[in-house]
DNA sequence: ACTTTACGTAAAGTATACTTTACATTATAT
DNA sequence: ATATAATGTAAAGTATACTTTACGTAAAGT
């Protein structure tokens, strides 16, 4: 599963910090996740979605032929 | 967050154990999901939603006005 | 009566999402 | 030169998703 998050936060002239205050959570999660390390929550992943005003399948690609999702 | 997966289980003719099997985890997780026990990750959620044929948005209702979701 | 199937609960264990703290690096500004 | 802003890493801690086992119940089949 990849995701377009950073190339979103950019879009919108978002910091980490700044993308992390508007999510609730750390900067920590906003760094994992634009590194592919986790595989969020759906609330997250939605959260993420409306901030970027698109759908969740916008900011998450999920590839067939699965290395997991 | 509500979800629609009882529903959408029992349109595809599907026992908790055989849509358990589909998605590769536990009968138990079938329940607590449908008892809505708790927010699913986002892998799971999209493999729900591709065994129901939909999008994620179509299984999991985000109601606005927040009870966390 | 009893067996089987489907659904449910409870409780303890494991894996992992997410937090917190601390520190390093690079770029820009003063 | 040094201060500040933005990004990154590492490691330990907490919360929670998900598993496993065991047991209860109600309905349908034999």
């Amino acid at each position: 599963m990849r995701n377009r998050i950073k190339d979103l936060r950019l879009v919108y002239d978002l910091t980490q910090d700044e993308l992390a205050e508007k999510l609730e959570v750390s900067r920590q999660t906003i760094i994992s996740l634009e590194k592919g390390r986790y595989n969020p929550s759906l609330i997250l992943a939605y959260k993420i979605s409306r901030v970027f005003m698109c759908r969740i399948e916008d900011v998450f690609i999920f590839e067939e032929g699965n290395e997991n999702g």
